[in-house]
DNA sequence: AAAAATAAGAACTTATGTAGAACATTTATA
DNA sequence: TATAAATGTTCTACATAAGTTCTTATTTTT
């Protein structure tokens, strides 16, 4: 619930502090916003503070501290993962679940499903379990991805790829490996992320 | 339940925060909302605060917190579970960690636990995984527990209570259900949930 | 038909962002 | 330690942005 100036400031902070492990100068943020005034600088300041994303200590240069108020990320629910819907048919669905930022990769578009089936029990994924999946479209022998078989079946295996094929691998004994031309499976994902609740 | 204009509001709401991490506007709402009057955008967020989706910070701007169903609690981190080491002795810990609020039954008190090695691995209970634990000391038999063995070994197994005894039985058949006298088991709280990251 | 919900516009209040100068405090250093 | 330099704070002032309140219709729902 910040404002867009107070937002540019404390992305810049932020920056700043991943860059040099101090923070900056009321100076330097004057520079970087491109604002000619230390006094607007802390007034932002003094607003990004009063919505609790910063703490200061009065008088000290330098004494911002980041206030991590942002440890949850809300990702779309789109449901359910099993044989017969294609994900993109639920896409739409404004329906949202929260889950820790240290599951998420920044900037990277992320979405859920809850887990139907046992074929990736091997693993540890079980019926039921919300997957964290990240938005991609390639993936690397032996990560587990979100695969879309004949625009038409999604499914969570582990992926393989070969020279002119691609294999997708249950963890259950009791299925079986399914082999693909290249051309029939699209990634749509690769899981980062579980949650279970008992 | 809110009404359609209300949900139309709030879902571009949640599509402009996705896409710009700073809430819109009145006027901005107006524009997406194709709305001629601020004062109706006003009646509007007020009646989808009054439900409870939002939250507002009264003539603020931008001052807008989705208030949704789902949100986080910081747990205590009390460290490893594994043979040796009591919880008690890290327990002071002062690391946390946010899990889904899901996962988690208000008012009791929670911590986490990350698990090592696999004696659980049956049920899905992986090396590395965190897991959410609400602090107990009676448990149900079938219900995985953490469990201080003699004061001084603590360990997470499935839980059997017998007349005079106590079984601790694992998840994975290289390891072997271990059986105690009453007198010789604390139960430190049982499993209600588990984050794995990829 | 009655009750809610939605819409509009105007007038109003408050917040935000900017600036420059003077001032206060902390930190560096001669 | 005394002083200078760097940094943060306060003040006044102004323009604009944003949120609020009011009254009055209109539409939708019950």
């Amino acid at each position: 619930m910040l404002t867009v100036k107070q937002k540019d400031l404390l992305d810049f902070i932020n920056l700043y502090y991943k860059d040099n492990d101090v923070f900056p100068t009321y100076e330097e943020m004057k520079h970087a916003l491109n604002i000619k005034s230390k006094s607007s600088i802390h007034k932002l300041i003094s607003s990004i503070e009063e919505r609790g994303f910063i703490e200061r200590i009065p008088h000290k240069a330098r004494a911002i501290q980041l206030k991590d108020t942002q440890n949850q990320k809300r990702l779309p629910f789109l449901g359910r993962i099993a044989a017969g819907n294609p994900i993109e048919a639920i896409a739409n669905s404004f329906e949202q679940i929260s889950v820790p930022d240290y599951l998420v990769k920044n900037n990277i578009d992320h979405y859920t499903l809850e887990v139907i089936g046992d074929s990736m029990k091997d693993e540890g994924i079980f019926n039921g379990d919300i997957v964290v999946i990240k938005k991609m479209y390639t993936a690397n022998t032996g990560q587990i991805v979100v695969a879309l078989i004949d625009e038409n079946e999604v499914t969570l295996k582990k992926y393989r790829s070969y020279k002119n094929s691609i294999a997708l691998e249950p963890a259950n004994k009791n299925y079986k490996t399914r082999i693909f031309g290249r051309e029939r499976v699209n990634i749509q994902g690769i899981l980062v992320g579980l949650i279970r609740k008992f």
